[in-house]
DNA sequence: CGATCGTTTGACGGTGCTCAATCACCGTGG
DNA sequence: CCACGGTGATTGAGCACCGTCAAACGATCG
């Protein structure tokens, strides 16, 4: 690696396995900030902080399980899904990312990643070496609560996606994905009924923990109901209430559905 | 509340709903750091930092679900369950919180507890308001990582316990939920065999999202294939590696196991 | 246009949920 | 001291739901 005192090249040496095709993109700290909801701007004394803005194309791995530490990252565009391969091959899928969201975090405290990222569609990320997060400390005080923030926010979004998979009935979680989906769409500034799904049906039925036939059969049954409108990945809610309410049943008892199912027939 | 000056009536002041029976206990920062895995040892300089040590009876509630969130918690000794209470009063265990853990963490981001903690026995943890978490962190630079390094273990925990419910059979479950367990216990320093659960079935179950009649059936049906031998809540686990080798199953075939049960009738 | 992958739908069998009874344990009060 | 009620754990019987296997359909791409 040729070690010159360039900012490009300062860029560059931050940036682990890039290839080829990957060009030095413009970015700068403040943009990391703006997307974590950081409201004031940064000074430009800390413009040469290094931050690398990662490309990835869809199917390749951010990184892989078991794969040591060397970043954290936060999905500036495109999204990702986690997953933990079993010995016998079967992937269990354990989130979705999106932009804004924090990926790799769970690895700090064993120094391994315990999960890998797959790219579902062409993504950039913004990647910061564990190494400097003290530094960045230091340099931006005000980094730290953001930091804090966005860890407290996968948390939480990981006791929502356990929520998930309690539920008994496909249906339910099926519900329940869409409406977490959806919520977060929102919060994107994106339409909470409009839907595009970046996953296939394999990697959700994986994350609700059912057959992928179950979901599409659970899809249908929705459609069925009038809850929404499936065109293959294009969704639609057309009645929130109602998948509120169906998403909400816990133990049994969606017998209140069955009968609107028999008044539709 | 009698105001004096003294250094007692300063821990009081930082401990709220602070009960009749209730004592002042002696404790300080560095406590908590040796707690946390710290190995050095905190300068003198920081012992009048406001930290406080509640302690709760078993059954009662540490935060409520929904309640404004004014402190973070690390369990110093007793055992917590984190509970979501649904509409309808299913009470959804997200999961267990023994000494070393953190708790409350996942309220930072929205300023409320999206769970409740419950004391599952006589317990006791260190408060830590988050008001002065930036005010530890400017007084202790070295208590940053730490607490990176418990949220992150928090975070790659509940991907552990996302696992534990995607298995499909209530066995695996079950033999995934207590060799977690018990890789916690020897990380305590206690022994990874014996086990005392000191949780109810009915907890256990919800967390494993199956009926509680199923998890008896799983425990009996565990001990019966020589794993465990299993008295009320004392488990003692007598085949690791069989257990091991069952945790490890994901899609059916469990076909392995059937033949071992034939065998042993 | 054929090939491959993803999605949908059908049929069948098994697992676990529901309902219900029994047992064990414990603290209370007669 | 033992009867009593209450809670938690275990076990059984019946049935619905979902996983597995299978086939057909649709989309995308070379």
């Amino acid at each position: 690696m040729y070690a010159t005192a360039s900012g490009s090249d300062l860029m560059r040496a931050f940036a682990p396995q890039r290839t080829a095709r990957d060009a030095p993109l413009p970015h700068s700290l403040s943009d990391l900030l703006r997307l974590l909801g950081a409201t004031w701007q940064v000074g430009a004394s800390s413009d040469g902080f290094p931050l690398a803005l990662r490309q990835l194309r869809a199917d390749a791995a951010l990184f892989h399980e078991g794969a040591g530490v060397e970043c954290i990252y936060f999905v500036q565009s495109g999204a990702f899904k986690r997953v933990r391969t079993a010995e016998d091959g079967y992937e269990q899928v354990l989130g979705f990312a999106l932009r804004g969201d924090l990926l790799g975090f769970d690895a700090i405290c064993l120094g391994r990643h315990p999960t890998a990222a797959i790219a579902l569609e062409d993504a950039r990320v913004f990647a910061l070496q564990v190494q400097d997060l003290a530094g960045l400390a230091a340099l931006l005080p005000a980094f730290e609560p953001l930091l804090q923030k966005a860890t407290s926010l996968e948390l939480q979004r990981q006791g929502e996606v356990l929520q998930l998979m309690a539920a008994v009935a496909a249906e339910v979680r099926l519900a329940r994905f869409l409406l977490q989906l959806s919520a977060r769409m929102q919060l994107m500034g994106q339409s909470a009924r409009r839907l595009y799904l970046r996953m296939c049906r394999r990697d959700i039925a994986s994350h609700l923990g059912v057959a992928h036939e179950t979901v599409s059969r659970s899809f249908t049954l929705l459609a069925d109901w009038g809850c929404l409108r499936v065109d293959n990945r294009e969704v639609e809610i057309l009645d929130m209430g109602l998948l509120r309410q169906l998403a909400s049943s816990t133990r049994g008892s969606l017998d209140l559905q069955a009968e609107r199912l028999a008044g539709h027939a």
